[in-house]
DNA sequence: TTTTTTGTTGATTGACGAGTCAATAAACTT
DNA sequence: AAGTTTATTGACTCGTCAATCAACAAAAAA
């Protein structure tokens, strides 16, 4: 059987089947024999071609964030001014593909992972520099000095919506994760708009 | 030196281990025996007194979640007006006690547990039921029926600031966090009051 | 055709860890 | 004093799993 050239094909197995376990079984504790299966392969080979479990945690890592780069760099692609830029990266944001259980499961293990492998930790720092550098893009014609903290909080707010699809128990809603986005977006833009210094809450005192 | 009465402090002792523990090494992976250790005892006694190792990360969830709904309680006894109660939530979920690194590391895994355990679902399930009621009980007055698509969105920043906070590198900065929300609070809530239907982004179209 | 490179796996090793058990001892009960 | 309950641990069992290795097979190069 041994063709040749396996290496590129049985190693996108590998990240494959490495996302898809860990978003089946809900953490990290996955073991080499369960990916490596579920890859069509030995155990031993899943070693061969990566140098150990970390690897391969890692290359799904970096295949989930391609994706989603990808997935926003389109839609980016085909947007028209500020409004429409920022709709993208939301939209982008939950698409079904993105916001599916098994990938929103798999990044929540890699924000576990992140805290304590350095390699991982720089993964999501890159996504995060990416996010919030495609959001002010958008935000500054609309917002002038106010995007920093507009984007701030767009950023959590998108994390935030992730976390809470691990949880339940359906299937994501991507379409409303991206309302709600909208409209956090839309309230501080119009807020700016009004012009008051002074918040409805009491923003500046505590 | 066998003392009687000794469960109780014990069990405690277990409990505040095994958030430490959880919050060092920053993941689940952590031995009962480290566990024990830290709490200063053999890692059969830990098992002695709690049945094994999950009942022991419930436990520990549910001891932070209490401790939690505890300053919630306080600083809401002390506040005024729908405004106060919402700041009190903020102010109380960011505190330095709910918001020290150890804790939000923990709090991060027991979400990862959710996804496996039901028990720790349903904990989590009880905590985003109390702080969307808590957060419902002073927006109605002053959002009147979109009190509910603000508590949504306000929840998700919340869990989204948190989430954010586990990456950074320094100590974590619950004032900072405060100042988010209510600024999302603020834009939301003067958002009322102007009155539009129409957003400002095109929240309708899609 | 020999040799080398690439692909592939079953079997094994070595470590680690959850949970159990038997044994010891202090305190409380009768 | 004898018996019971509670506290406590070292040693052990049993399973699991990452990583390695030796061996085999096919293709490519020499």
């Amino acid at each position: 059987m041994p063709k040749v050239g396996m290496e590129p094909i049985r190693k996108a197995a590998l990240v494959k089947a490495t996302i898809s376990e860990i978003g089946r079984v809900g953490s990290l504790d996955v073991t080499v024999a369960q990916i490596a299966r579920r890859a069509g392969m030995s155990s031993a080979l899943a070693h061969h071609y990566f140098g150990g479990k970390e690897d391969m945690f890692l290359a799904a890592m970096r295949h989930v964030l391609t994706l989603y780069g990808a997935e926003v760099r389109g839609a980016l692609a085909l947007a028209e001014g500020p409004h429409g830029r920022l709709r993208a990266v939301l939209v982008a944001s939950f698409s079904a593909a993105n916001f599916r259980r098994e990938a929103v499961g798999a990044w929540l293990n890699f924000w576990v992972l992140a805290q304590t492998v350095p390699q991982a930790r720089r993964l999501l720092a890159v996504y995060q520099r990416r996010l919030r550098s495609n959001l002010l893009a958008g935000l500054r014609p609309l917002a002038g000095d106010r995007a920093e903290a507009i984007a701030e909080g767009l950023g959590a707010l998108i994390d935030g919506l992730y976390l809470r699809a691990v949880l339940r128990t359906g299937p994501a809603d991507g379409a409303a994760a991206v309302q709600v986005a909208l409209d956090y977006l839309d309230a501080r833009l119009r807020q700016d708009t009004v012009g008051g210094r002074q918040g409805a809450v009491g923003v500046r005192n505590g």
